[in-house]
DNA sequence: TGATTTTACGTGGACCGTAATAATG
DNA sequence: CATTATTACGGTCCACGTAAAATCA
């Protein structure tokens, strides 16, 4: 999670790992969680979004087309929120 | 809160409410919970970011330097969340 | 059968509201 | 003293990890 550890983006962190290695146990391993804990975050992620993210393929996993959406979306958004981090802290008070 | 009512967001849209109207009581009253609730969230964003959000000038209380900059971000934020929760819908699967 | 994902389940922590306290004008 | 913000506290809900089950190669 880097210097960004915020609680809330825990789960856009795991989908955006997830989207990346296409596996829930090399995720788990980067992000030092268990699988069961990306599942349910993804799946949570897919419910408040109404949306399928993945496509279980067997063992394969693959990004739909929705999920392609989040993932630009949820790399903006944590480029966001390091950005406001790094100049919040530089903001003279 | 709106369409959006991912949970995550409740601080920053608690944030963005007080910014505005600079009242706890009100920012309570428009996203009807209690003031204690909007204090404690207000409380958490200040420490997450390690900032100080508002000034509390007796009953006045004003947004900071700091505050402001977290403020434009903070609006950033919830339109991408929008934008994506709308884009991700609009997605053919 | 071995590797991976999902479900079940219990515990610990976080969140919210009520009540009480503090502080301001 | 009236109004507003903060602190204390208790109950509920959520999240995570362990363990068990399911699924696929």
């Amino acid at each position: 999670m880097g210097v960004i550890c915020l609680k809330w983006l825990d789960k856009i962190e795991a989908f955006i790992t997830l989207a990346e290695c296409l596996s829930f146990t090399e995720t788990a391993k980067r992000l030092y969680c268990s699988q069961p804990t990306i599942t349910t975050q993804i799946q949570q992620l897919e419910e408040q979004f109404q949306a399928t993210l993945f496509l279980r393929l067997g063992k394969k996993i693959e990004l739909t087309k929705q999920g392609e959406v989040l993932l630009e979306y949820a790399k903006k958004m944590t480029c966001l929120v390091e950005e406001a981090t790094v100049k919040i802290k530089t903001a003279d008070q």
